[in-house]
DNA sequence: AAGTGTGAACCTCTTCACAGCA
DNA sequence: TGCTGTGAAGAGGTTCACACTT
């Protein structure tokens, strides 16, 4: 049993996506090299974090220059990204899917929105952002034909389990769900939960803890 | 120095308001007790990670019955819960803006949004979903007067630093961040980030990962 | 002198396992 | 018998500390 090449940490990939536009910023500003220490007062963590997530990168720095931006940025993508870019189906195009629509829009050269489902009769058949939206009653059949890998789920509660399903039939392989609800998968399927009312209340609990701490 | 009694993790706080929805669906359902399995399979956890959860409320069940759902809801309530209800602040009335003003609209007694800003001066003075939309530059003001502690920030990313900013010289405690950049806050001020590129970054690598362990 | 690469310590959260109980 | 409450073990992630490099 070969040990997988890839075992990296869920949250060392969610940083390198973010250094990875923290390094798109420098190299905007002119800079080619950066130190750990520049990169971890950016992203908010410390530097020795900085330099174990690197690790994950066959890139090496040197003391006296750091890393060199254009090879930390080429070793992000080469674990991060795959060989084509990844087609995304979104079901639901109320404020959220039209704001998540507009976010990926052409922005992501790794990722491509390919279609979008919506129930709403007076959404479907339009282009929206760039994006074809279908009815959903097509969910199955456009991931499946489109070969779509990844389905983000921006739908009432209510209907959250059901989009699922669906996505699954036709075939996706991970699925982000903001919907407030937790939904069943079969394995093999990877589930991010992005649970926006539950943020809230971290992060409303965690305020007036704070406060407390202050006020005391 | 008396140790707070409030030292809930973090990831313990999200739970606990996760299952305070679950509860709330299966008292709808007329349920009045429940078994920590039954809930952790709702939840997506063990059994054994939702007694460990309940341990931080003064509730307790009985083998027999379980837990009564009416005594867990007021525990987690005690706990995520202030006296009164809590004022957020919202920057940013683009399609996420409205799609957390519709979403947090009425549903939460915790929480009302009591204030929107944004810079454009078609959305200005309006109210929407309930809720007035100032000019951004009066944020500060109205933040100090209407005393408000929670702040989101639903602006693109070249505005954030600037809003958070102003939402900390208003007297914020916490911060929900939506743009996809870290932000500087002083001391005492709580920063929750959710960053959906990253999600959406993790979601395709894990995909990709377990379809290539199914397919080998 | 200052920064990288990394073994080891540390810390936090999760799961196990079992005594106690209805 | 089957579940709760919890000490203890385990797993995972972060930080320390230092040898090595320029």
């Amino acid at each position: 049993m070969m040990k997988l090449k890839n075992d990296i940490s869920d949250k060392a990939v969610g940083r390198l996506s973010l250094y990875r536009r923290l390094l798109q910023e420098l190299l905007e500003n002119g800079r080619s090299q950066v130190f750990s220490h520049e990169l971890a007062i950016r992203a908010g963590c410390t530097p020795a974090q900085v330099r174990r997530d690197i690790m994950n990168l066959e890139v090496l720095g040197s003391p006296a220059k750091g890393y060199e931006i254009q090879k930390l940025m080429a070793g992000i993508s080469s674990v991060l990204d795959s060989d084509a870019p990844q087609k995304v189906g979104l079901a639901g195009v109320g404020n959220l899917g039209r704001a998540i629509l507009a976010y990926f829009s052409g922005r992501t050269p790794q990722f491509v929105i390919t279609a979008a489902f919506d129930s709403d009769p007076t959404k479907v058949n339009r282009v929206i952002h760039g994006c074809r939206c279908y009815p959903v009653d097509e969910l199955v059949s456009v991931v499946r034909e489109e070969n779509i890998q990844v389905g983000i789920v921006a739908v009432p509660a209510a209907e959250a389990q059901q989009v699922v399903d669906e996505f699954c039939r036709g075939g996706v392989l991970g699925l982000m769900n903001f919907a407030p609800v937790r939904v069943r998968v079969p394995v093999g399927v990877y589930v991010e939960n992005l649970d926006v009312m539950a943020a809230l209340e971290r992060v409303a609990f965690f305020a007036r803890r704070l406060s407390a701490v202050r006020g005391e």
